[in-house]
RNA sequence: GGGGCGGUAGCUCAGCCGGUCAGAGCAUCGGACUCAUAAUCCGUGGGUCGUGGGUUCAAGUCCCACCCGCCCUACCA
């Protein structure tokens, strides 16, 4: 974790969350999916010169990580910490995850906020004490809508009967708030994406809400309910104020104005309900601005089957950094699958995508170019002094790439078009060396004939440095090391304060640059092995 | 039970309001080239557009039924 956020100021932040991941066990896939996911869009807006905040953290309450660290032999807290110390935060730190902050919710800043923020609701009358009563199903440990029910008081998925219990428990009035929630998500159409998510959600909504029960006291492990600490707040409540709780609610007002409203909520679809509903509710009852967007993305799919909690056996991140290397794992998952669609992964397709893409499309390109700037110009970067038609072709194909790349990964979340616009234009300056033919020019010694090769290979190199930027924010070793193959830096200075808007500005490499044939962006793999 | 989504070339998928929509990328095969990571560039895709009906001058593109897969249907993160 790199803590790369300036101190608050008046400009208002980009700010962006992940969930704060349930700590039961160790990050799998379908973490590091959303984890990366967020990373390159707060790395996009850093690159676009704006303020950003990119929040990540662990959910350490529940009754599910009580019994796992009993079942361990721990305490909750030693539990959580190890998994924190030892897998989380180190997973992050491979991943070259940028994350400004990293919250935990056994933290006194965040369970301190928790506590007042719901003792605000309950001042306002907004929690009241009620019962609740139904079929309860002991083997999910949860109750169940009379409606799910089979018939004979069956629970559907255990096909046993219910018992029916009765508990006592705090309540949100979250029925009230049904009308007002359609009526922003009416006026705020893009509140919910993708738009399958958004319509699901309605649908949802408009078929009435229920109160919610928040709080709980048949076990311990979670923030106790101030005026009342027999229970604890349910999980869900106590987890969703982490976003505030992070950035100064209740402690630190002018970070907390200059931060929230979150602008993107990140969040797999199996709790976008939480995020798109009961959210927005809790912050209207205490009178907070309401988040931008949540933004919902799908399944990890391999071999057909979802990653998910009950099924961690698939493959593990490392597993696929120690074949593929960290650079690809972020850009593979990102470019192969639309965002907010599920999608299937194989390793199979990793390896296919590796091996054109990256290493023949785009690591060739930068090995070929360098290695002729350095055989034709003994690594000195020419000047383009002939340049035409051919040339003005790559440099609307760059801008045509910046502008696409910006919209779809920094406004849309569209990382795989965006990656794609990249990468399209890898392919045209692939496309452009092979008509040139720089190494055909480079037997013409004649001053033409001179003139012609420093403009080809000027093109290229030129068009790498554009690449480099744009690639920053997915693979920012690979940019880091083209940029240095470059020989940028010392003209340009670091690449992390290269602008998008500048990015497709032609004629910044200046002639005259040190270009080295560098190590190889992405070797060929290994042999494949499953 | 109710609701939603998907089933298009070997693979992953584009195809909005019906009429060059039968496509892209990868893989395959053929050719060119040699600067480069045996890389690149060019050419090459006869696939019942899940099945069966229907509407229409005309249907992956609309309607109905059916088959298959997935998701949602409130308090498990």
């Amino acid at each position: 974790m790199a803590a790369t956020g300036s101190n608050a100021s008046e400009e208002s932040a980009f700010y962006v969350s992940t969930p704060i991941y349930y700590v039961n066990d160790a990050p799998h896939l379908g973490h590091a999916y959303t984890t990366v996911a967020g990373d390159v869009l707060t790395r996009w807006h850093r690159q676009r010169g704006e303020k950003v905040w990119y929040l990540t953290g662990t959910d350490e309450h529940g009754q599910k990580i009580m019994r796992t660290a009993e079942t361990n032999g721990v305490s909750p807290q030693e539990w959580c910490d190890k998994l924190v110390q030892d897998a989380w935060k180190p997973l992050w730190e491979h991943l070259e995850i940028a994350n400004d902050d990293f919250i935990r919710t056994t933290e006194p800043r965040h369970t301190e906020r928790v506590q007042e923020f719901v003792q605000d609701l309950y001042d306002k009358g907004e929690i009241y004490r009620g019962g609740y009563k139904g079929p309860y199903c002991v083997g999910c440990e949860e109750y169940k809508a009379p409606g799910d029910l089979l018939d004979g008081d069956l629970c559907p998925i255990h096909k046993r009967p219910v018992e029916w219990l009765e508990e006592e428990n705090y309540f949100f009035r979250l029925s009230a708030y049904g009308p007002r929630l359609l009526e922003f998500y009416e006026q705020n159409p893009g509140f919910i994406q993708p738009a399958s998510a958004r319509n699901e959600v309605l649908q949802f909504v408009r078929q009435g809400l229920q109160d919610l029960s928040i709080s709980r006291s048949t076990f311990d492990w979670g923030i106790p309910i101030p005026w009342d600490s027999k229970h604890v707040i349910y999980v869900w409540v106590d987890a969703l104020l982490n976003y505030v709780s992070a950035v100064g609610y209740g402690s630190d007002q002018a970070k907390f104005d200059s931060t929230w409203p979150a602008d993107v909520h990140l969040v797999g679809k199996d709790i976008l309900r939480f995020h798109a509903v009961i959210w927005p509710a809790m912050l209207m009852a205490n009178g907070l601005p309401l988040p931008g967007r949540v933004f919902a993305n799908g399944w990890l799919m391999v071999g057909g089957e979802k990653m998910s909690k009950s099924n961690l056996t698939g493959i593990s991140p490392r597993q696929l950094t120690e074949h593929f290397g960290v650079d690809a794992y972020r850009y593979y998952f990102l470019r192969a699958i639309p965002f907010g669609q599920d999608g299937s992964f194989s390793w199979e397709d990793f390896s296919a995508r590796y091996t054109s893409e990256l290493a023949n499309d785009f690591g060739n390109l930068a090995s070929r170019v360098a290695a002729m700037v350095g055989k034709y110009y003994d690594g000195t970067l020419p000047e383009a002094t002939d340049a035409g038609a051919a040339e003005q072709a790559v440099a609307e194909g760059l801008a045509r790439a910046v502008a696409q790349a910006d919209t779809m990964i920094g406004d849309n979340l569209d990382f795989a078009g965006g990656i794609g616009a990249i990468f399209d234009f890898t392919r045209q300056v692939n496309g452009y060396l092979s008509e040139q033919a720089p190494w055909k020019v480079a037997k013409d010694e004649s001053p033409e004939g001179r003139a012609r090769l420093g403009t080809i290979l000027y093109t290229a190199a030129e068009s790498l440095r554009a690449v480099a930027v744009l690639l920053n924010p997915i693979m920012p070793g690979t940019a880091e090391k083209l940029w240095a193959s470059l020989g940028a830096e010392p003209h340009l200075g670091p690449l992390a304060e290269q602008r998008i808007a500048d990015a497709g500005t032609w004629g910044r490499l200046p002639a005259g640059a040190d270009v080295v044939k560098g190590e190889i962006l992405f070797p060929r793999l290994e042999e494949v092995k499953s």
